[in-house]
DNA sequence: ATTCTTGCAAAGCATTTGCACCCTG
DNA sequence: CAGGGTGCAAATGCTTTGCAAGAAT
């Protein structure tokens, strides 16, 4: 559950973007906290290391990094903002009842509907990604099956 | 493109709503509009029929259609809200770009969906429904094939 | 040295809320 | 006429902005 600092760092430099501590406290807390974190959450978890760091600065990294690619914006329904380290193409899990929303990576299903859409093109449009919102709802109110949902990258 | 006023009647009552001008005003804008529209986009509209409408009374309107299922919140990347009338299960096609929202109707491929995953369960989860995000661009600067796409009801 | 980044505080803006009044059923 | 719905305006809260000071390359 440790996050590597060199490896952030290095994926701050990659996009010539200055290494700060701003950067890295804001990537480390998304890559610790995992699970599609607010703007808030990260400047919570941000402040106990680091507490001086301004919020301002916190949005402005955070606007930083979606446009460079190092992080994604995720789909909601209009709340805040939430953000995602995983870059790897992957699919999300909403949870009806709570609010968490789990990444599902499945590469056969990737494949699959590849082939549909090369059969079966949207005339007059280009697709470059498919990502599947599925809801539904946790059966055994622990997590989600480890073998079937990878949350990490 | 005309909306009718009896069958938006209809819809309120059915639920159990008040049937009021307000509400006639916000769903007949959905309906007019038709391209996931926001709030703001909804009162301008409304405003040219019913220019007194109050811009808190078209918030509350949409929180109710919406818990009521009359309408459905639009996924985005955190902007503002959208909302979408088309109540028969649809996919988005994000239009890189312009900002537009397009839906798609594919019940060949739903089909194909559900009989995946009854096959490959996610363990632990169950499916309510799957909705895809599909992102690319129109590859004709006009409008997407209406063979393919369907944006009404 | 230069350019990019930060901190701070103010501003912006979409959305929500409270409450008295009003209208639908 | 009872309960829900509306209008208004203030409040909320997330996010953005501007600019002087600071830090990274």
């Amino acid at each position: 559950m440790h996050v590597d600092i060199k490896h952030i760092q290095e994926l701050i430099k990659e996009k010539d973007l200055k290494v700060t501590p701003q950067r890295i406290g804001v990537l480390e807390a998304i890559y610790t906290l995992r699970n599609h974190p607010t703007a808030e959450q990260i400047i919570d978890f941000i402040h106990d290391k680091y507490p001086s760091i301004a919020i301002g600065t916190v949005y402005k990294t955070l606007d930083t990094f979606v446009k460079y690619g190092v992080i994604n914006k995720v789909l909601t329904e209009g709340e805040v903002m939430r953000y995602d380290g995983v870059l790897k193409h992957h699919h999300h899990l909403y949870n009806e009842g709570n609010e968490e929303i789990q990444d599902y990576i499945n590469e056969e299903l990737d494949e699959m509907l590849k082939t549909y859409f090369e059969k079966n093109a949207i005339e007059g449009y280009h697709i470059s990604s498919i990502t599947l919102h599925i809801s539904g709802k946790s059966i055994n109110k622990k997590s989600i099956n480890k073998k079937s949902i990878n949350q990490k990258q």
